[in-house]
RNA sequence: GGAGCCGUGGUGUAGGGGUUAACAUGCCUGCCUGUCACGCAGGAGAUCGCGGGUUCGAAUCCCGUCGGCUCCGCCA
């Protein structure tokens, strides 16, 4: 059967190749067959040629063509020719020749496919899954999945070229307690005990920068047993990264190149680096977000200070409070129908806000409901901080600093897909730095780490640790790219006093703490550097890189909003056998 | 845990109290020697996700349920 296997890849026939006798290996995409001429287009993991038979050259062969259907797999060996100037398909990349068929073999028929092998088919999505193997043998997929090949090569060659190490870490390990809800392995040799798969590898780096490696990195897959959203699996890959004796800034600079370089070889999009920098505390301020979308404009406007005293009880109320009132300019939005800004109003709501205040400018005079509720100077005023033009539109939320934020910062998101502000074809990336090392835990009236508890506090913050924790600001940074979060990464504390001190705002007490993170904690009694890193979602990465809107676009054999698996039908129950070997019965 | 949208031949959709359940594509058969989303003619293929209710009558209305997608919560 050897002699069927290939000469050529479908992409090498060129017009350089004509008149030689090649063997081509692939499956069916079409057959058009006209009775007494038969073209089959075929396909491989390089492209598709045009194969034409004809009974003057092969009766034996044209009978065979005849009988194949869509994804057959078939050898056909024949001879490369020009096709005459009126039969050039320019959109094929083969399509100035085709192969003259001269002998066919059959490796294997096809059932007919539930969906068509090609791009732009809108299929349902289970149905996708459940016959994935035929999902991604569309050009669209192949694509996805060559670009995250060539991606994987790129990132593991720079690093390498840095300097880095790619060391493994153990799949089986230890349930940490805070955090995402974990997956969990039943141990057969010790009764009654479950390993956990990884969050992340995030102690095992600590533990390798202690142990002199200072540069670690990993491709490698994590768990989380959560919700699922389009850009959220359970299982997701990481890249990696942990540095010893390195200034935040100077592992940032690497990241950037590493994404230039990334970027370069995959698309072929040219990216700016220094990358722009935001704090936490701004983001929000001006895009309600930290994970702002930088690619078009409707900044949150601040008008807390320019509507102080105001008598309209919905603004002067959230102001009492503590809380703010903003607004969101909508150039050009005073010809927005009465009915689509009420569709606005009723977005804010899903949101969670009691209603949506706007008022339109279309002849640069301030009209709508809540109008009459603010003086004339008021009106001046908001028009002049809020830079109102005539035809603008404003819309305002007032409320606590964090409900401004969510909704405000929403609104301005789907504004800005709505009214078509974003340019598809641009790659925003921003630092956000300076996070909160703290929040409160309404909950549990205490405060729970942002980032996790061996984050690094900002060094002039450490003496608020014990006067007003809500303040200190974390040595801390995530990478966003078009409103995606790409990574989060800090340097970590490797000092005890410290640690001892987060430990107490925490209120993690030392047993807690020597049972949670013990060996950790001793690690770092044997001289521990000054470390810290970074993990990227490397799925997001490609999502982006490949214009996707949706994780499972970028991953071979992917999960459904509910973590099942049509292909495979997991998860699924296990023999009886298999439970008692785990020790494990199941609960009616 | 909550909300929204969706579920009709293999696939994608239309239809929204009484229809022969429509269209496109795919599939099958026949014809066709320059197509490339080939064309033409014919044909097969649907208990309208599932269960219950209302009604003389339900794909259509109501309730429940299952599945899919998206979002909120959750994701140190």
């Amino acid at each position: 059967m050897g002699h069927h296997f290939r000469s050529h890849f479908t992409k090498q026939l060129t017009t350089e190749t004509v008149g030689t006798q090649v063997t081509v290996n692939g499956w069916v995409q079409r057959r058009r067959d006209f009775g007494g001429l038969i073209f089959l287009d075929l396909r491989d993991h390089t492209g598709l040629v045009q194969v034409v038979f004809n009974p003057d050259i092969s009766t034996e062969a044209i009978e065979l063509a005849s009988q194949a259907r869509n994804e057959y797999v078939l050898s056909v060996t024949g001879t490369v020719v020009k096709r005459s100037p009126d039969t050039v398909n320019p959109k094929l990349t083969t399509g100035e020749i085709e192969i003259q068929g001269e002998q066919v073999y059959l490796f294997n028929p096809s059932k007919t496919p539930p969906f068509l092998i090609e791009d732009g088919t809108d299929v349902d999505e289970t149905l996708r899954m459940k016959h994935r193997y035929l999902d991604l043998r569309r050009p669209q997929m192949q694509k996805n999945i060559k670009i995250r090949h060539r991606a994987l090569q790129v990132v593991r060659q720079f690093l390498d070229q840095h300097g880095f190490l790619e060391i493994e870490t153990p799949m089986l390990t230890k349930s940490t307690p805070e955090g995402a809800r974990d997956y969990l392995v039943p141990s057969r040799l010790h009764e009654g005990t479950f390993y956990a798969l990884p969050q992340s590898p995030q102690l095992f780096k600590q533990l390798l920068m202690v142990a002199g490696f200072e540069r670690y990195f990993q491709i490698t897959r994590c768990f989380r047993d959560e919700d699922l959203r389009a850009d959220r699996q359970p299982e997701f890959t990481q890249i990696d990264i942990e540095t010893s004796f390195m200034e935040r800034t100077e592992l940032q600079g690497i990241m950037e190149k590493m994404f230039q370089v990334l970027f370069q070889e995959t698309i072929g999009v040219t990216v700016q680096a220094p990358f722009p920098r935001l704090t936490y505390h701004e983001a929000m301020e001006r895009f309600g977000s930290d994970k702002p979308d930088l690619r078009f404009g409707l900044e949150l406007i601040d008008l807390t200070e320019t509507l102080q005293g105001t008598s309209f009880k919905v603004f002067a109320s959230a102001i009492e409070k503590g809380g703010q009132v903003k607004t969101i300019n909508v150039k050009g939005g005073a010809n927005f129908t009465r009915k689509e800004i009420d569709a606005w109003g009723e977005i804010a709501q899903s949101l969670g806000a009691k209603g949506l205040a706007w008022i339109t400018f279309k002849d640069g005079q301030p009209k709508g409901p809540i109008v009459k509720f603010l003086t004339p100077e008021e009106l001046q005023a908001i028009q002049q901080v809020a830079d109102v033009e005539a035809g603008d539109l404003l819309f305002f939320a007032a409320d606590s600093k964090q409900n401004v934020a969510r909704m405000l910062g929403e609104i301005r998101l789907r504004l800005g897909r709505t009214l078509n502000l974003i340019d598809e074809k641009q790659f925003q990336f921003v630092w956000i730095t300076d996070f909160p090392l703290f929040e409160w835990n309404e909950e549990t009236n205490r405060y729970d780490s942002m980032h996790h508890p061996f984050t690094m506090p900002r060094k002039e913050d450490i003496p608020l640790l014990g006067t007003d924790p809500g303040l200190v600001r974390a040595e801390c940074d995530d990478l966003v790219l078009n409103g995606y979060e790409l990574s989060s990464g800090s340097q970590r504390i490797y000092q005890r006093e410290i640690q001892e001190k987060i430990f107490q705002v925490l209120q993690i007490s030392e047993t807690e703490a020597s049972e949670k993170f013990g060996f950790l904690l001793e690690a770092f009694e044997y001289g521990a550097p000054p470390h810290g890193g970074v993990a990227f979602g490397f799925d997001r990465i490609m999502m982006i890189l490949t214009g996707q809107q949706n994780l499972r676009e970028t991953i071979a054999f992917p999960k459904t909003a509910q973590a099942y698996d049509p292909l495979t039908e997991a998860p699924a129950a296990v023999d009886a056998d298999q439970l008692k070997e785990l020790h494990i019965r199941l609960r009616k």
